[in-house]
DNA sequence: AATTTCATCAACCGCCCGCTC
DNA sequence: GGAGCGGGCGGTTGATGAAAT
């Protein structure tokens, strides 16, 4: 059985909006409020599907949607989150106050993707390489924007999907971590390990085995069991990093943070993507 | 000045997931 | 458990204006 379209296509306005649209979506939400996206053309009296009206609500008419040109440093926090999180444009928009996903995904696409590959990145460069090339062969005869994905680094999914399982191979695993039965937090991600099954007590329980790929099931909604905001004086990805773990397992902070969802499959991280993950201040442990 | 090519970005499309019944 | 709905997401398209020829 499919599914039923979001709405009857025919007698719909399309294209760009007019301002009289946008006027009738917005005291329409300004008096109700966002949600029930589907019945808001029908009561606003607009000839729109619903989905239409929330695009350009999200993406154009919001109040708190920054406008102007994308600034050097939110430029530099977009290439260092797409460097982690791929192309989930929607998790990276949610670390850059007032920006939407489509916003920074055009710009990618149109200029970031090409500063990468004129830039000193070899990995991304690479990457972006093949996508292109990807891309010219698939579209021979096409003039087509550079999309950028990270196809190739299959660490990162292209979809946000929960995550309960993550796979890192031992050729990775920092020994002395290993040696330590102490370890908590994200220095799991370093042996072989399970989850305890007591809902109070989420610490998981190691063993000492590395000398094979190991799998490692956990709750990250428990591992992190904070909230989704990043904490407002929080400037950078890398410190949400050290917040996220620190604030379970080291003590000290107690901002929230909820680590994004990612699948159910599991994960690869890529070398590169680990080593980052890595650095010395983003693992705290109980000595 | 006319035409072509390129760059930008709003909008659309189809797929997927979570929730409800 | 499964169907259907509502909503979110990433990829792609197409209109438009700017730059190049």
């Amino acid at each position: 059985m499919g599914r039923s379209p979001c709405c009857v296509k025919e007698g719909l306005n399309r294209g760009a909006w007019t301002a009289l649209e946008d006027q009738l979506l917005i005291d329409y939400i300004n008096a109700h409020g966002e949600g029930k996206w589907r019945r808001i053309p029908k009561e606003a009296g607009l000839k729109r599907c619903g989905k239409s009206c929330r695009l350009r609500w999200l993406n154009y008419l919001r109040p708190d949607i920054k406008r102007g040109n994308i600034t050097q440093e939110e430029e530099d926090l977009i290439i260092r989150l797409h460097k982690l999180l791929g192309n989930r444009w929607s998790l990276i928009a949610g670390r850059i106050p007032g920006r939407t996903d489509n916003e920074i995904k055009n710009y990618w696409n149109t200029t970031l993707g090409k500063k990468v590959i004129n830039g000193d990145d070899e990995d991304q460069q690479q990457v972006c390489r093949s996508v292109e090339n990807k891309k010219k062969n698939k579209n021979k005869n096409k003039s087509k924007p550079l999309t950028m994905a990270v196809e190739s680094i299959a660490a990162v999914p292209t979809r946000a999907v929960r995550c309960n399982r993550v796979v890192v191979t031992s050729d990775l695993v920092p020994h002395k971590v290993a040696e330590d039965n102490n370890v908590h937090g994200f220095s799991i991600a370093m042996d072989k390990c399970t989850t305890n099954s007591s809902e109070e007590d989420t610490t998981p329980t190691t063993t000492t085995t590395t000398s094979e790929d190991w799998v490692l099931d956990f709750d990250v909604g428990k591992l992190f069991n904070v909230s989704e905001k990043i904490p407002d004086n929080s400037d950078d990805y890398w410190e949400v990093c050290e917040f996220g773990v620190e604030d379970q397992y080291g003590g000290g902070c107690s901002n929230n943070f909820k680590w994004p969802s990612v699948g159910s499959e599991p994960i690869l991280f890529s070398e590169e993507m680990l080593k980052d993950w890595m650095r010395d201040d983003c693992f705290h442990h109980q000595s």
